[in-house]
DNA sequence: CCTTTATGTTATCATTTGATAAGTAAAATA
DNA sequence: TATTTTACTTATCAAATGATAACATAAAGG
């Protein structure tokens, strides 16, 4: 297989997720917060428990906003900050009950949009679904 | 299967890709351009001519924020500008050849990048990949 | 023709995000 | 114990992006 090609189209693949992730949010985000907090309390939400610097590394941010946009969050209450015990340096960075809530609702608009978008979806659908997206996990979109 | 866990599935996946297309990304795009003007070079660049309402719809920016940033690709020359002959309010929107060859090259160093996160694929896994994409590309990120 | 609608532009302001310097405190290390 | 490194914070400025109003022009429809 012609390398060019393929690369390019894993290109257009990730053109396409981010297309289709501006229209399963629209309307869904809690206006309260903005994109990038929604990204900081998603990586939150599906890692537990997380450093700043996790955050920062993870989403891509200098630790200094990383630093101040996990402030903003903790003054709204959506996470709790709290000093690791063995090593004080570290931030312990969790969702708050009413971030935890913030995110399950916004999920749960998220989802409306999915599903209007995506159709009714067969159970095999969803397994094959579900073992294509472990497939370019594995092979292609490392975890973070 | 249990529709909120497939749809988590999906959402983390997402996330996935975003944080993989940052490391993707690192050092690759010129300088010359923002994120959102790349975007805007990698959507033309895929889809070969399209308007300006097209670009802002596709890329989710408003019709005055996307003639901003056009008219800024126009002046950097790395786009053209037509007036449609059919429609008179229309503008066609391509790449000039710098414009081409700037995205070239800036997917060149995307291609490094990402073979070096890779590894060797070996052709059997190539054909799985594309298959994998082409099925979320069906049931789940469509066309933009 | 006249009105309405669609496409795009310009200008302006607010918000969000990025970049960087300087500082604190804890841990690791020589 | 003195020095260096790590993790994080604060403050500040710059750049990118978002939002909106006002405008121009072309096409469509009555």
């Amino acid at each position: 297989m012609n390398k060019n090609l393929f690369f390019q189209t894993i290109i257009s693949f990730i053109g396409n997720v981010h297309a289709n992730t501006h229209s399963l949010m629209k309307d869904a985000r809690s206006n309260e917060i903005t994109p990038q907090q929604h990204s900081i309390l998603e990586y939150v939400f599906f890692s537990k428990a997380v450093t700043t610097s996790q955050v920062a590394d993870c989403l891509n941010i200098s630790l200094p906003n990383a630093s101040r946009e996990l402030k903003k969050l903790s003054k709204l209450e959506l996470i709790a900050k709290e000093t690791d015990k063995k090593d004080r340096r570290k931030t312990t960075i969790s969702l708050s009950e009413q971030g935890q809530n913030l995110m399950l609702h916004t999920f749960e608009r998220i989802q409306k949009n999915f599903w209007e978008q995506a159709g009714q979806l067969s159970e095999n659908e969803m397994q094959l679904i579900i073992s294509s997206m472990n497939v370019l996990g594995k092979k292609v979109f490392f975890q973070y």
